[in-house]
RNA sequence: GGCGAGGUAGCUCAGUUGGUUAGAGCACAGGAUUCAUAACCCUGAGGUCCCGGGUUCAAAUCCCGGUCUCGCUACCA
């Protein structure tokens, strides 16, 4: 393959509403850090973008929690977000943010652009306006009667029975799915993004061009999606975070986050471009740079369909690859912020590295263990004990110690000079080394052209294994031990202290790109500036000059003690208790909207009055039936008597009960609410569950049994 | 429910287009050693390749059915 001029590697727009965890930093920075590392090592020109992800709709709904604004929430979170990244060592070119006016601008620019040729399909017409929500509906919020089959449930977009495609004004008798009433017309101006346009070309490009150097994973959601029949995607939406609509009737309108977020990545490269005074037109319009996304899985979609569709029409260069990471599990569950079951990187910072507890070296131990389980083709799982296992195991005894003993060895035996070889006594031993050297770069190079950083890794951590085993063989402390009645003693002892250095030079050239703090210090061990770790220089054994003297030894990493993990899993599973305690505890608060957040508690409704409470008609009910509702995964079909009679009604629990098991149990019914159909059986009715913020459901019922049909006020 | 990706040693994972006895690291057991952070080095044990059929001289690998995990999607009035 032809090397390219120059590269440009993403790596996923963190989302500014919270912190970021470990798995996070595993599934799309770590790697794609690594990457630009060892790109830059070639001297390769390459830009690493990356940025705060700050619109859409879950950033106003986190202010409302925390009782503040949009704003706030952002620059509390980007900063700390940036920070963490820098502690880690990943070290991005540039860390944008879309809030910034710059981003505004190009992403106006980047829809105006498609716009004006007519690449969105632009439609100025009546549409339907839900007048109770006060909000213009999108086409999958309009159910109605399919004119071609006669099917009740179609959607504006689709019908579901017959799969003809439909708008939503050839719907008979359409309604509302917010409010349920029929939605009346009203003028205004929708962009979608018609994705079906582009079907050959996505087919072609994906699943015939990248069939084979992409991942399985990710061709196979491709392949899921093209296949399913693409859909126009709706590119703007009626809210007033984000970036405003820049063309005409867009008042009150801003850009679907999607749509911004990824368009993120090119105005943070101007950004860069811009700060140091380069040009950034060529990383996204020339064909001979290497644009490559690094994502985890769940974002797949978005940046192998429906970003490459807008950079095309856009007439931008499509990615060379997507190397989308699975997920990282921890301790046996699912990683989760507000449960409370994750790693921050901000703890860990916290906790490991800022404290005299290692300090820089344990942002590589973490980044060794996150990469040496990298989930590449699987989701993989983090435990404490494997940490500590892999940092001990192969940091500390194989590569650190590798290190250390050549050191110690040098200064007792080489007078803490680099010695100098005799070539006569140079034998099979040395040669092999040398070879493995080389060959291992070989190997890492090809292995890190593949995405393939947890072999790559491995392969360095090997090469230290090697470098063991090398010692071990020459054994220069017992060849010491007889200098005075073996004359080429010293000469041997030179010799394989000679290779050992030169392998510890190569070993930080080759360790770089994973663990960079390491690769720093050992350049300070080797009194060498940080060019010595250019990638080229790997494979050569005259890195350290003959006669050089060089620093004490110092110790690269220490060991994780039991107590340590210990203590972290006890710090987990406390941490995820306190979490489910708060969210139990209902009580209601009177400290302020920011405690009822960190209760997990749902901001309050507008005020009614009595008689818009009056309207509606609780009973108590018993259940006498319950059955899964076929092809859906969360409904359930209830029977439920209600005294004077006995109703059919759907509920979405199923995900949290057996229907067995709820059979005689009493609830509390919605019992005047609309009839509703749902997977073709009507629901007569809504079931009250209380949820708690885990998502897990409580039925709300009385106390004590009594007669089905009683009334509630 | 539809679609996609996975299921290989106690753990983390490799296994190219089917081809000897299915590999590596960690952990474990035994041995050797002392330069080194009780580190290193050598040897060993350890597998119904998720289950059931099929194709083939030959299946971890290909086909069909099932099952479990994860993701996307539908459905949660």
């Amino acid at each position: 393959m032809k090397t390219p001029k120059r590269y440009l590697i993403t790596a996923a727009l963190p989302y500014a509403n919270g912190l970021k965890h470990i798995g996070h930093l595993a599934g799309a920075y770590l790697p794609a850090d690594i990457y630009v590392r060892y790109l830059k090592a070639q001297n390769r020109e390459v830009v690493f973008v990356c940025g705060s992800d700050e619109h859409g709709t879950a950033i106003p709904i986190q202010a409302t929690k925390e009782g503040t604004t949009a704003q706030a929430i952002i620059d509390k979170y980007h900063p700390i977000i940036e920070q963490n990244f820098k502690d880690l060592g990943i070290e991005f070119d540039i860390y944008h943010r879309t809030s910034d006016p710059l981003h505004h601008e190009t992403a106006s620019e980047f829809f105006k652009d498609l716009e004006s040729r007519g690449d969105l399909e632009t439609k100025t017409s009546e549409q339907y306006f839900d007048a109770q929500a006060n909000t213009f509906l999108a086409d999958r919020y309009i159910k109605g009667t399919c004119p071609n089959c006669g099917h009740d449930e179609a959607y504006g977009d689709q019908c579901e029975k017959c799969g003809k495609s439909l708008s939503p004004e050839e719907l008979i008798n359409p309604v509302s799915t917010l409010s349920g009433n029929a939605p009346i017309k009203k003028e205004t101006t929708h962009w979608y993004l018609p994705l079906n346009r582009h079907e050959d070309f996505l087919r072609k490009w994906i699943l015939e061009e990248h069939a084979q150097d992409w991942r399985p994973a990710v061709v196979g959601q491709c392949k899921s999606w093209i296949e399913g029949g693409l859909q126009p995607r709706a590119v703007t939406r009626d809210l007033d975070w984000g970036v405003k609509v820049p063309v005409a009737g867009g008042d009150g309108k801003v850009l679907y986050v999607w749509f911004d977020a990824p368009i993120g990545y090119i105005s943070a490269t101007k950004q860069w471009a811009i700060n140091n005074d380069k040009d950034w037109k060529p990383f996204w319009n020339d064909p001979e740079t290497k644009l490559v996304h690094f994502i985890g899985k769940d974002n797949i979609v978005f940046h192998c369909i429906i970003f490459p569709v807008m950079l095309k029409l856009h007439g931008n260069i499509l990615p060379e690859n997507v190397p989308a990471n699975e997920f990282m599990n921890l301790e046996g569950d699912k990683m989760s912020t507000s449960r409370g079951w994750s790693i921050e990187m901000d703890d860990y910072i916290n906790k490991w590295i800022k404290k005299e507890n290692g300090g820089e070296s344990l942002a590589d131990c973490l980044r060794f263990y996150l990469n040496s389980i990298a989930p590449e083709s699987k989701d993989s799982e983090f435990t404490w004990k494997g940490f500590q296992d892999a940092v001990n195991g192969e940091l500390v005894s194989i590569f650190a110690n590798y290190v250390n003993r050549t050191w110690v060895l040098m200064h007792k035996l080489t007078n803490g000079k680099v010695p100098k070889i005799h070539t006569e006594l140079l034998d099979e031993e040395d040669q092999a080394l040398l070879l493995s050297v080389k060959e291992t770069k070989e190997k890492v190079t090809a292995l890190l052209e593949q995405y393939k950083f947890r072999e790559a890794q491995f392969e360095v951590v090997n090469l230290a294994r090697l470098g063991n085993q090398y010692m071990q063989k020459k054994e220069p402390w017992i060849l010491a031990k007889h200098i005075e009645t073996d004359p080429t003693a010293q000469a041997k002892i030179d010799n394989c202290m000679h290779g050992c250095l030169q392998l510890s030079a190569n070993l930080a050239i080759l360790i770089n790109p994973f663990l960079p703090f390491t690769a720093k210090k050992m350049c300070h061990l080797m009194k060498v500036v940080p060019k010595m770790l250019e990638w080229e220089n790997a494979g050569n054994f005259n890195l350290l000059k003959v006669g050089y003297s060089l620093r004490a030894p110092e110790l690269l990493f220490r060991k994780i003690e039991d107590e340590e993990i210990a203590t972290e899993l006890a710090q987990l599973n406390a941490n995820a208790a306190a979490k489910k305690t708060k969210m139990e505890n209902t009580t209601p608060a009177n400290n302020g909207a920011e405690a009822n957040a960190e209760k997990g508690i749902a901001p309050l409704k507008p005020e009614i009055v009595f008689d818009d409470f009056g309207k509606i008609d609780l009973r108590v009910g018993t259940i006498v039936e319950a059955k899964k509702v076929e092809k859906a995964d969360k409904l359930l079909e209830l029977l439920v008597d209600l005294g004077f009679e006995k109703r059919t009604i759907l509920s979405g629990i199923a995900m949290h009960f057996n229907p067995e098991d709820i059979v005689g149990k009493q609830v509390t019914i919605v019992a005047n609410l609309a009839p509703r159909k749902m997977r073709g059986i009507e629901s007569k009715g809504m079931i009250l569950m209380a949820e708690d913020a885990n998502g897990k459901l409580y039925f709300v019922r009385p106390t004590e049994a009594i007669a089905a049909g009683s009334t509630i006020a």
